[in-house]
DNA sequence: CCCGAGTTTTAGATCGTTCTAAATGCGGAT
DNA sequence: ATCCGCATTTAGAACGATCTAAAACTCGGG
């Protein structure tokens, strides 16, 4: 069975014209007839014909494709985000590269090479931990524009889409401290990123700022599991809440809490961060902290939407706002 | 700031041999020297050469990209089963194109238009709902091997990767009938799907095989919301325990329950299908038939490379076991 | 009847690779 | 010396689009 691709060549000569002709009407281009343009079409869509953007490309450099490199495809956090650049790009007609670097900056750079064989316009990177720190200027060098979600490499600059984490941080502290919470712990994650620090500062900050004590600082993988065996570590301590790194370490002490025997919501409040869909399922349901992933990763591909219209244009940062979302597994002291 | 793409005609003319061995060297054929191959090598890392893939497709006919469509992206079913093609696909060094159906097959025809035009060598496709039945006939014109998954189009034939739903609503049953249930209700979808009909089907000869009585269907679109609105009418029937379409469904009716007062796993039984990571997180935790969803994306991502590997091999179908994990939300009546 | 301005169309080069078919170099058998 | 076979290398034509620069029309005005 042959290799039957119908050509631009093809339909030239089934309408009768030339094929730069037929180029510019599949380019929309106003400088062809509109009688000409009409009939080119119909030859088309009777040909059944279908542009190749890969030999597109090779001449004008630019592959409406894009390249997408999360941590980690299981947390449904990043599929949130992952689900909000493809809508928009699918909008745009662009087509998204996904890979998934498992933080593992070694991957990553082989994802990178790989997407730079394949010619894609951008990338939308959620930087694997403890990236290298010029991995941003290996990227200007090889002319690859960048739109960095969720993390960052380095000190803020380039494009960049993320979430008032910080804010979100105090709203949660507040909340507890009128719930009469003073000894508060915070259940972090042994990862290194950006993501971290930020929630780290937040936290620190946080606390000075609502006049409640830091009861400590938990470190656990980012599983269920580990957040689950992290329970007792907390109940050592003398907090009465705790603020989580994300919803699955939230999700996972609670389990540990109840299997404890502890009742989050009345013996000890729990709040998470990103207000994934479970957090209304659990039981006690969770109060967290809303960041909303698929907007982000709507910034984040308008961001890069707009560096590929204008290579020049000054970069942008797009922090969205946070908001409390109060449950039930915070309660008065 | 200029294009400045390290091409094989550079290398070749540093390392003193022609384009068409570094071609081949790029290709790692047998044909080239060690000698020359070693300095090719050499050359290309100096340089920092980047092989363009849409060039070599161009004229190879292999791009070394796929195309995978789910109908949703923020179900964790297709995440999960999206995170086992990627990962299968990553380790052939192979790219993924993503897309969103939505469910709609407009969007889907336009997501297949869109991955023809990037040359994808072949796509996975888990068909939105009420597909066009001769789209398969379509691929097969333009020659885009499919393997179809999770769900399928017409009746089974061509690579397809799946569970077996039946076996594991057997299971489902089977155990609702030792706790001494008689009367189930089916939570089903509204959504027309290959992969509802399997479970319908599934639960009918299941309910004979185990000699127990439909105690009704009722549908609600798959989300939380209206599977938690769904929990009047479930409770309306004469049933004692529910098999309910996903965890999703599961999830949002056992919310509905407590809501109104019932305790799931005591006054009513509830299984899911699908075992998700939420269904140990909720409470009850859930009764539910492990799927294994990334198993599931391994294997057509297993299934599509041989076919590219060999298009005229025989199609395989993949229907992996499931199994009935018991939690607490299912107990003797 | 020719000219210039504006509109529309086109030939041919080009992008970076792979493929085909032929050229080259070398050692040993004739 | 000449020829053969083998291993290695190469020139040049593809692939399917876009781009550049120029050609071909059309239409009033001089």
């Amino acid at each position: 069975m042959a290799r039957q691709r119908v050509t631009l060549e093809q339909v030239a000569k089934a309408a009768g014209v030339s094929r730069a002709t037929v180029s510019l009407v599949v380019r929309d281009s106003p400088l062809v007839a509109d009688e000409t343009r009409e009939k080119v079409q119909r030859t088309m869509a009777a040909l059944d014909y279908v542009r190749d953007i890969g030999a597109a490309r090779l001449r004008s450099n630019s592959s409406r494709t894009i390249g997408l490199i999360v941590p980690n495809l299981v947390n449904p956090f990043f599929t949130e985000f992952l689900s909000g650049v493809e809508q928009v790009m699918g909008d745009q007609d662009r087509v998204v590269l996904l890979a998934d670097s498992h933080d593992d900056p070694l991957r990553q750079d082989a994802i990178l090479q790989r997407f730079r064989g394949h010619g894609v316009d951008g990338v939308i990177l959620c930087p694997a931990q403890t990236s290298d720190p010029d991995l941003l200027t290996r990227m200007r060098l090889w002319n690859l524009p960048v739109v960095q979600a969720l993390r960052e490499i380095g000190p803020g600059h380039g494009d960049y889409a993320g979430a008032d984490y910080r804010d979100g941080i105090l709203q949660a502290l507040r909340h507890l401290r009128n719930l009469g919470h003073r000894d508060i712990a915070f259940l972090s994650v042994t990862a290194d990123t950006s993501a971290r620090t930020e929630r780290s500062v937040g936290f620190a900050q946080a606390l000075a700022q609502t006049g409640t004590r830091n009861a400590g600082i938990i470190e656990a993988d980012l599983t269920w599991d580990a957040a689950e065996q992290s329970a007792a570590e907390i109940l050592a301590t003398r907090a009465t809440a705790v603020l989580c790194f994300n919803d699955v370490l939230a999700a996972g002490l609670i389990l540990g809490l109840r299997r404890a025997g502890t009742k989050p919501g009345r013996d000890i409040s729990v709040v998470g961060l990103d207000d994934l869909p479970l957090a209304r399922m659990m039981h006690p349901a969770l109060t967290s902290v809303a960041v909303h992933p698929r907007r982000i990763g709507n910034e984040a591909a308008a961001l890069l939407g707009r560096r590929l219209r204008d290579p020049s244009i000054v970069p942008g940062r797009s922090i969205l706002p946070t908001q409390l979302i109060v449950r039930d597994s915070t309660g008065r002291i």
